[in-house]
DNA sequence: GCCACATCGCGAATCGTTACACTCATAAGA
DNA sequence: TCTTATGAGTGTAACGATTCGCGATGTGGC
């Protein structure tokens, strides 16, 4: 069906190893023929065959992303780092979506296995997951986006959950609020976790009873956060200032209750976390936590690759992303 | 290094036929003895490799997604739809962007050739794009998700973008607006001049002259639409409505104008276009167009694996998708 | 005792490319 | 003149799985 080396070759008078080193290691081969090569190659539409290529060398020319899911302005921004890297080591992206489940995330561990060059993983259970690698004998380099356990050998990046929790409670605090409510994200989540830590930690630092204060449930979603922003209209007080696990759901939340007459950032107080794009186009601008998550996908990436092509393995790194405050209109 | 096929079927003291029986037509085998494969593969940690499977019977297992972006809401719901439907057929996704432009798109049309199994092809210049599918002779399936010309053989997909922009401007007048300036997207961009033909229509049936209103460019962000927020603030008189090409520059636009003051809709009412998921959560709501993005996605991902396990060529179907107006609190 | 059928093996070819180990000139050096 | 080196190109064996054509068993039914 499609034309191969070996037709080309025969049409070039030439054999099938200098049509393929024509292609490869261009400089073994006299320009003459290369010329010559090409030409034929190029008449008779000639492509050379990628699986062939890979089996044959054992790359693939391809990196696999598990993200917990393909869409949403967060991962969107992690796979634009992700891609800018890969578009320059030429590499494609192979995305897998586990839909927050640890079996998904591990089903897509398994079957990418072998299409693969390398891996960037993000779950939500660091934990639970490398443990996987392990059992499967992924034998690939892999990232993880996530924080792992810093005593295991696998590269990892850091987000600084917990100063950067505490970091918005604290500026909550100093514009003078005392009763700030908190919305969580899904329940297992390790960046929620660390996340609330902070800000427990400032309220107790403050004197403030963490405890004695209102906690909504929600999992990252805008329609979540607007749910949460009903549930603290039904509370018997607003709170002075809420902290929103991420800013999907503080948007939500900002939402629902200005739609009812609240004013933000008078009535009440909104932070966020992340610092997605749309976080500063929201009315009123959303104070919030930056988190590079742009970064996060380029440094990952670059990892990754510079993995893929050392000769040796590296020793593993754990790096820190730093968060920043950012004080917007909502505060 | 890794554990073949050979090396199963001698552990487990069967031919290496019989394994790949096991794997891909179990009938043939006896219960026990698949069992007895099965346990030592697993054992021996045995995962088939999938180059080697896809030179083997030809098929990757794979589908190409070419988009502008690989980021941003209204992309990410592409890909929330092609991944659904590409889960369920236990396909991977490979994604490659062309960053708008055409030379890129190329490049990953050529460089996808023979690494899948089809391609979903979403460019802003269809036109420009459809003749390159002859001249690399693609092989595989492909479908368009923008509408390429109605006269060519291939799959398509178009959103009543002219019904649209007819639609949300119609709004607009009723509303009682009589100077109505819009905001465009990137100029070659086949969607933009469509909507902007429509909105046009309307003014025109109107009685309004289209060509006395404010025109602003734009390039789909949320920032080229803070800036033409800024533009219009510039004017000699802000215009009563605002048609924006799409919601994300509607977005940073609303931010731009409130922030100095305008309130939406009473000084100014705006009105965007796809309906992303964010458009319900803005203060004031967006009203809009709303375009089923997830169910392009879907359906043109539906379409192509159709295509690809149907014996004989389909016919090319061009699949129109309907927009509807979707009237919340910013007109 | 014969036949049908299920189960499995063997060897070899195939998919298209790449890499190793050569050959064969021709030129340079002593 | 006889090595020795070098540039240019070839042949063939991988890479790992699938598939095909047979052929070899063994089992059960009648």
């Amino acid at each position: 069906m499609s034309v191969t080396i070996r037709d080309v070759a025969k049409a070039a008078d030439v054999s099938a190893t200098t049509v393929s080193r024509v292609f490869n290691h261009s400089d073994l081969v006299h320009s003459d023929t290369q010329e010559r090569v090409r030409n034929v190659a190029n008449r008779m539409g000639y492509r050379p065959n990628a699986t062939a290529r890979s089996l044959s060398h054992g790359r693939t020319q391809t990196v696999g992303v598990i993200l917990p899911a393909p869409h949403g302005e967060f991962f969107s921004e992690i796979i634009r780092g992700i891609d800018e890297v890969a578009q320059e080591a030429e590499h494609y992206m192979l995305i897998s979506s586990s839909h927050y489940s640890l079996s998904e995330s591990e089903a897509a561990l398994q079957s990418l296995q072998g299409r693969v060059d390398g891996l960037l993983i993000m779950t939500i259970q660091a934990d639970a997951q490398r443990g996987l690698l392990d059992e499967y004998a992924i034998d690939v380099p892999v990232v993880f986006m996530n924080n792992a356990s810093e005593s295991l050998p696998y590269n990892s990046f850091k987000i600084e959950n917990r100063a950067g929790g505490y970091a918005a409670t604290q500026h909550l605090i100093e514009r003078g609020h005392r009763r700030i409510g908190i919305i969580l994200g899904p329940p297992h989540s390790h960046d929620v976790r660390e996340r609330r830590r902070g800000y427990r930690a400032a309220l107790h630092e403050a004197g403030i009873d963490p405890d004695a204060q209102p906690v909504i449930e929600g999992d990252f979603t805008q329609a979540s956060g607007y749910e949460a922003g009903r549930r603290l209209l039904e509370l018997d007080t607003l709170p002075d200032a809420v902290f929103s696990c991420n800013d999907y759901m503080a948007i939500g939340a900002m939402s629902a209750l200005q739609k009812r007459g609240v004013r933000i950032p008078t009535d009440l107080a909104m932070a966020g976390f992340d610092d997605i794009p749309s976080a500063q186009y929201t009315t009123p601008a959303l104070t919030t936590i930056r988190v590079p998550v742009y970064d996060l996908g380029r440094h990952a990436a670059e990892r990754l690759f510079s993995m893929i092509h050392a000769a040796d393995p590296e020793r593993p790194r754990q790096t820190v992303l730093p968060t920043e405050l950012i004080v917007r209109a909502s505060t």
